[in-house]
DNA sequence: GTCTATACGGTGATAGAC
DNA sequence: GTCTATCACCGTATAGAC
């Protein structure tokens, strides 16, 4: 996905990268300045204060899920190709230098955020859970896995702790270096459906 | 579980009702303060810097964890009623103004932490997964659950799997709201187990 | 859009009196 | 053990020149 070279760009790219390794509390406007090579005055002139920047970035995060969400819709063929592809997202985000979703970081801060950003961290779980649940429904439908009952949990359940063990599993791996955490998640709910 | 009222813990249950609630960034030597009511030059004096303030934390919380799981293994008699107690822990952690667990909130700000710190916090997860896995093993061994195959994880993965999705559904459930997230968790891997 | 300069409270930490 | 006083630094943020 390339992107403008801009500097507000270039700078939710750093602060990006930085909540996926820090966290939001942990890094400051200095850092975001050294990185892009500019002035902290200069930051302010793009995002008055840090809680505009982190509306943006989750505004941009949020809209490049959405992008592969419908991108992963309109490739995949079956339900179980849609969840694979969905978990290798966040594998692939592990791989990118130990980071883990910037929903994931800002979820253990959340009780110091902005209303309006900790609105975009809820709203971004609610996305997503939705579009999992969704997938789920349609390979239910495509006779992919069986109905819930008695040995399968319902979608909505399943969505939900999909998408919290994926965020769990990113935390885990990067401290005990696991790396098959994610794998296991994803085909323990593959299981669960029956397939 | 009563401790002693001496400020040395009086300053550990602050600091770790605020690592619960708001991160170990996001708190100070003058919110523990004012908590405690003393000033800052005395929590120096007991924790002379905030990473020993962490260390001793972590030591604390680490005991009482590894007290519980004895407790668990003295009086629970099926490995199944282990491990719903063991769940009921992090339900109990939620209930009490929507905590989240110590070592859950730590591991968002990891690369942040001293290395004393850091370790202490692999070190929790390590021990819970460890213990995880033995009652997984027992319960196999009892027949209460069946053993490894097409169809059951591997008691490693299970264990894994389990602490990792018990963090994130907190984190999530704390956000959303969703209270039934850590039941569905506990019963997706009784399922997996066979029961 | 970017800069220099600056304001000003918060932060971990220390010295030394009691 | 706890206090007052103080420190040097970092944090977000602003004013105004270019």
């Amino acid at each position: 996905m390339p992107r403008q070279s801009n500097t507000p760009e270039l700078l939710l790219d750093e602060a990006q990268r930085l909540v996926q390794t820090v966290g939001y509390n942990a890094f400051s406007y200095r850092d975001l300045a050294s990185a892009v090579d500019v002035k902290t005055a200069s930051i302010h002139y793009h995002f008055p204060t840090k809680a505009d920047l982190g509306v943006a970035l989750m505004r941009r995060y949020t809209d490049e899920t959405l992008l592969e969400f419908a991108r992963i819709d309109s490739r995949a063929k079956t339900a179980k190709a849609k969840l694979s592809r969905f978990v290798d997202g966040y594998r692939r985000t592990l791989a990118n230098g130990n980071r883990i979703c910037v929903c994931g970081s800002l979820a253990a801060e959340v009780n110091t955020l902005e209303p309006a950003l900790r609105d975009a961290v809820q709203r971004y779980f609610d996305l997503s859970v939705e579009w999992v649940e969704s997938v789920i429904r349609e390979g239910i439908a495509a006779g992919e896995w069986r109905k819930p009952g008695p040995k399968a949990p319902h979608p909505a359940a399943l969505a939900k702790t999909l998408v919290a063990g994926l965020q769990g599993a990113m935390q885990f791996a990067r401290i005990t270096g696991e790396d098959r955490l994610l794998k296991h998640v994803e085909h323990q709910h593959l299981a669960l459906l029956g397939s």
